[in-house]
DNA sequence: CGTACTTTGTGGCTTTATGTGATTTTGTTG
DNA sequence: CAACAAAATCACATAAAGCCACAAAGTACG
C-alpha cells in the first residue's frame, strides 16, 4: 500500500504545512518508523524536505509566494475543486487559466481519465500531463514569476485556437458588478478562457466577496456557474441568479 | 470464464477503493492465485495499479510514470545534478531539455537565484518559474503524456530564438560513437538544444553506458561536458576524452 | 471417449512491509 | 557546556504478499 499512503502524506503536508513525523504517523495509523520509509524516497525525488524533527513540501519551504497563497484556506478551495470535478465526466476537454483554486482544480482531477486540458499555468500542466491518458496544451512564452504562467499574446493566440465544454476561471475579486481581477494580462486571459467554454465557471474561494478588483473579466449574465465554499453576500448572491448564473456552494 | 471475473474485479475496486489481493480472493470464491493471475493484463492494459498488497483502479491512485522513473537511481541522478549546478552560477542563462535526470537538476538550481531558464519541460518550468527572482521560459504546445514536455515545429521554433550560457541534454543511451537517444524528436530537440548554448553539457546516470540508441544527438566532440555518477566503461571514457569533452563523474 | 489446451489450486521459497527496541544524533534549556 | 528529551538510525523479527513450478480439474473438439 505505499503509493498511497505516500499520496495521503502529500495530501497532508498540502494542506496543513510542515508536519512532524510523530503527527503523520498518528494520522495514519501506523508507526514512526514506517513513516520514515515513506518519507525517504520523496524526500530522494524532491517532493519532501526533512527537517530534524519535520517535513514539509519542497516548495513550501523557499519563499514560494503561490505555494503559500495555495495554503489559505486550503480546505475550502479543495471543496470547491472537488464539487467542480464532480460535473466533469471522463474524456472531457477543460480549459483552465492561472490560479491557486484552479491548481487545486488540476489536482482533484487527477481521478479523471482521458481529459483534453488546455492552460497557460506550468501548475496546471505539470499536475494533468503525465497521468490517465490526458491530452495536455499548454501556452508557452514567459512565465510570470508569481504563478508560472504565460500570458501576453502569444498565449491569447495559443487558447483561442480551442473551443472546449468547460472553461474554468479563478476570480481575483467579486462585487455584485461580477467577476473582477487585479491584473490586466490575467483580466484578457480569462476573458478569453470564458469565450472558448460551452460552459463556462467561475471559481473562487469564500474570502474575495466584496473584495473591489481592478479590472472587469466578466459579468454574471456571461457566466453558467459560480463555485465557492460559503454563502455568498446577499446582494451578490442575488446579482449571480439575477444574471442567470447558478451559485454552488461546496460543503468543507 | 476471465472476462466475467475481471468485470467482477473492476466493479469492487470501482465501489470500494483499493483492496487487498486476499479480499478479494475471499470476495470471489477464488484462490490468491487466481486473483493474481487475473490482475496481471488488468494491470499490463492500464486499468489496474498493483502494490504491494493492494490493487486499485489507476485513475483513483496517482503514480505517475515519469515520477516513477525519477525514483529509480535517483541518488545517482542528484549527485549528477548537484556536480552540474555547481558550475552554474546566479543570474546566467541554462537552457534545459526534457529528461528525469535535468529534472532533477532544475531541484538543484532552486538555490540559485536569478537564473534565465529555457526549457520545454513541464516539470522543470514549475519548478524553476516561481523562486528567487528566476525568468523562466517554456515552450508551449501538445505536452508528451510520458514527460510532460512539448515538442515539434513550435517548440523547436521556439527555443531556437534563445542563446544560452549552459546548454544541458540528457541522454537516452550512450555508447562509443557518442549519445543517442529513442525517440526522434527527442534527439530534434536536443540537438537544437546544444546548438544554442556556448557550453554545452550531456547529464546521464551510468545506466545509459552501452545502451543501444536509436537515433544519434550528438558525438563527443560537440560537447563540452558529460556528468555521470559512475565511472563510464573504458572504451566510452576514452572516446569521451579523444572527442575533446570533459568527463565528470559525481561522488555519490 | 481421448487428447490437447486452459484454468485453478497448492506448496515451497523469496521478497516486502512493518513494528520493536537498542543506540546514536540533534536540539534545547538551565 | 552539561544534561535531558525528542528524533533519527540501525539491526533484527515477523507476518503477509509475491512468485514459480507442478499437479489437478475442467473444457473443447476431433
Amino acid at each position: 500500500m505505499l503509493p498511497k499512503r505516500h499520496a495521503e502524506i502529500l495530501k497532508l503536508l498540502d494542506a496543513r504545512g510542515a508536519l512532524a513525523i510523530s503527527v503523520l504517523a498518528g494520522a495514519l495509523g501506523v508507526s514512526r518508523e514506517t513513516i520514515r520509509r515513506d518519507v525517504k524516497p520523496l524526500e530522494e525525488t524532491g517532493a519532501l524536505i526533512r527537517m530534524h524533527g519535520a517535513v514539509g513540501l519542497a516548495g513550501q519551504i523557499g519563499e514560494a509566494p503561490f505555494l503559500k497563497r495555495m495554503r489559505e484556506n486550503a480546505a475550502g478551495k479543495r471543496a470547491i475543486a472537488r464539487a467542480v470535478a464532480a460535473t466533469i465526466r471522463d474524456g472531457e476537454a477543460v480549459m483552465l487559466d492561472t490560479g491557486t483554486t484552479t491548481s487545486f482544480l488540476a489536482r482533484a482531477l487527477t481521478r479523471h481519465r482521458g481529459l483534453t486540458v488546455v492552460t497557460n499555468s506550468s501548475d496546471i500542466a505539470r499536475t494533468l500531463a503525465t497521468v490517465n491518458g490526458n491530452r495536455v496544451y499548454m501556452a508557452g512564452g514567459e512565465l510570470r514569476p508569481d504563478s508560472g504562467a504565460a500570458f501576453g499574446k502569444s498565449a491569447l493566440d495559443f487558447i483561442a485556437r480551442f473551443s472546449v465544454t468547460h472553461a474554468v476561471i479563478s476570480a481575483g475579486a467579486v462585487d455584485v458588478s461580477g467577476v473582477m481581477d487585479f491584473d490586466l494580462d490575467e483580466a484578457e486571459f480569462a476573458r478569453l478562457v470564458l469565450s472558448r467554454g460551452e460552459r463556462r465557471l467561475v471559481v473562487t474561494d469564500s474570502t474575495k466577496f466584496g473584495r473591489r478588483g481592478l479590472i472587469s473579466v466578466a459579468g454574471f449574465g456571461d457566466l453558467d456557474g459560480l463555485f465557492t465554499d460559503r454563502p455568498a453576500p446577499a446582494p451578490i448572491a442575488e446579482a449571480v441568479v439575477a444574471g442567470g448564473a447558478a451559485l454552488m456552494v461546496a460543503g468543507g
